[in-house]
DNA sequence: TTTTAACATTGCAATGTTACGATAAACATT
DNA sequence: AATGTTTATCGTAACATTGCAATGTTAAAA
C-alpha cells in the first residue's frame, strides 16, 4: 500500500507524527539549525547554506511550513523565515511527559 | 531520486532526523504511548492494541528498535518491549536548546 | 520596460515506506 | 510428537518521498 492509516489513530498521535515526520530529514534539521544560528529571521540565503538545489530546498521549506515548524513572511523580493517555537514546544512537552512517566517505571 | 543525501549533513543532524523519522508515523507514536501507559514493559499484546495486521506492527516495532527508541528482550515465548528513554531524551534536549535560543531572539 | 534576483511550481526518475498475505521460526502446551 | 501461540521474514502491490532540470511568478533594479 504505502498510505498511512491516519484515521485509525487519535488526533494527538497524528499531530505528533506529522511534526516529527517533518523533522525526519537531515536537510530540514539543518534548516532549523541554520535559522537558530543566525539569531534572527533570515531573508533569502537559505539555499546557499545547503548542499541541495534550489527547488529541493524550496520543497523542504514548504514541508516545514506545513508542519507549523517555521513561519514565512514576504519581505519585498525575498522571503523571511523564522522558527515557530510553539510547534517545537508541543513535541518537547510531549517527550518530557513520556520520559517522566517511563523513568519512574520498574522495568526490564 | 528518492534517496536522502545523508553524507552532506552532520552526524548530529542525521541522528536527530533518524530518531524523528521513527516517530513520524502515528502507529509508532501509538506504540510508544501504549508502552508508556501500561506502566511496565509489556510482553506480547501490542498487536491487539493496534488497528494493523501483525506483520505491519512487527515492522513498526523493528523501526523503533533500530532508532533506539525501544528495547526488546526475549521472554520465553513472547518478547518484552519497553521504551528507551535515553533516546527520547536526546530529542527533548535538542529541542529544548533550540526553543531557548529562539525565544530570546528579536524576530518577525 | 527590460533585466535581474529570489522563490515557487511542474514534471519526472529513482528510491523509500506502508500494509498485508503467506510462510517460517521458536517456544509452550497438550 | 502434534498442536497452538507469538513474533519475524519474505514477497509484493500501492503509494510517498527525494532530488533536480525546466519553467513560472513576483518584485526590485537598471
Amino acid at each position: 500500500m504505502g498510505a498511512t492509516k491516519t484515521d485509525h489513530f487519535t488526533n494527538k498521535q497524528n499531530q505528533i507524527a506529522t511534526i516529527a515526520k517533518a523533522l525526519g530529514h537531515p536537510a530540514r534539521v539543518a534548516i532549523i539549525e541554520y535559522l537558530m544560528k543566525v539569531n534572527t529571521c533570515i531573508c533569502g540565503d537559505i539555499v546557499n547554506e545547503l548542499p541541495l538545489a534550489q527547488p529541493t530546498v524550496s520543497q523542504h521549506l514548504k514541508e516545514l511550513k506545513n508542519a507549523g515548524l517555521i513561519k514565512g513572511s514576504i519581505e519585498g523580493n525575498a522571503i523571511c523565515y523564522c522558527i515557530d517555537e510553539k510547534t517545537l514546544n508541543i513535541l518537547k512537552e510531549y517527550f518530557a511527559k513520556i520520559i517522566l512517566t517511563v523513568t519512574n517505571q520498574k522495568c526490564c
